[in-house]
DNA sequence: CTCTTTCAATCGC
DNA sequence: GGCGATTGAAAGA
């Protein structure tokens, strides 16, 4: 809790009001301090990103013996979705996802992913680790997580928007990332599909590099107009574990009188679509 | 009922 | 290796 000190200050140029203290003296020679002191001993450098419509806020803001740590931890406890909840239909075809996937949140709240409704499961320490020291470096509290395992660089994400119809109201999307470093595109709205490339004063796409222990802050309204995608990148052989922070405000319907809704998972079928064979 | 949005693989350059 | 264009059924507004 005092590992990473921290204490209030305004801090022009920062997206939350959160600034770490800073610690010179530690770092005398001859009288190393304690290792858990040193690897924590880290003022995130912020870099704003901005465009037309698109507000984002990067920093790496674990140490790198940190970020060894939570990764290794998350390659041993997560267990991803499989089966129909890794399996998505696009142009009439029916494939596993490009990567593995699945969510921890506080119970009770649900997230439509594709047209699959899914149950959250229960937080976990490490994943609660993380959400601390993001609410420690922006202020945000989260109580729901989508993560994404990308085990090299061939599995990738298409172009899309996350959802914030589902999110309470202007509130911000946390991106952490573990492991190898990914190229992550920005791309507006209207830069997107056929004929675009003639258009004139198209917006031009926006490239960055998510790299271990980093931190990407999408600040409202750059899910409105500007898609993202984890591009393909052949050359990159290791894995590299994303976890999508957000503040849902969907949770089961029910609430009538109170009574607590049993958990669906997965959710009862109510449609035939997750059914290829049905024609 | 109509309209919009969404997903990933494949192919050509 | 990377990128743009192309492929449609299903869901939700």
């Amino acid at each position: 809790m005092d590992k990473f000190a921290i204490k209030k200050r305004k801090v022009p140029g920062k997206p939350g009001e959160l600034r770490e203290r800073r610690g010179g003296r530690r770092r005398r020679t001859g009288t190393p301090p304690p290792l858990t002191l040193l690897s924590t001993d880290v003022r995130p450098v912020w870099r704003h990103v901005a465009a037309e419509g698109l507000d984002c806020d990067y920093a790496v803001i674990f140490t790198r013996s940190e970020a060894d740590d939570i990764f290794l931890r998350l390659e041993e406890e997560l267990e991803y979705f499989s089966g129909d909840l890794s399996r998505v239909q696009v142009y009439g075809k029916w494939y596993q996802i490009p990567r593995k996937q699945v969510a921890h949140g506080d119970p009770r709240l649900t997230y439509k992913y594709s047209g699959v409704t899914l149950s959250p499961k229960p937080w976990l320490p490490v994943l609660e680790r993380i959400r601390e020291r993001v609410r420690e470096t922006t202020g945000h509290v989260f109580n729901f997580v989508l993560i994404n395992r990308y085990q090299d660089g061939k599995d990738h994400i298409g172009e899309h928007r996350d959802d914030e119809r589902e999110l309470e109201q202007g509130s911000p999307i946390a991106s952490v990332s573990f492991g190898a470093s990914r190229d992550f595109v920005f791309r507006h709205g209207s830069a997107r599909g056929g004929g675009s490339r003639r258009r004139q004063g198209r917006l031009e796409p926006i490239k960055l590099l998510l790299e271990h222990g980093g931190l990407l802050l999408m600040n409202h309204p750059t899910n409105v107009h500007w898609y993202h995608s984890l591009p393909v990148r052949k050359r990159v052989l290791a894995p590299r574990v994303n976890l999508t922070f957000a503040r849902s405000c969907v949770s089961a319907r029910i609430d009538r009188d109170g009574r607590p809704p049993l958990q669906s998972f997965p959710p009862p079928a109510r449609t035939k679509s997750l059914h290829s064979g049905q024609r």
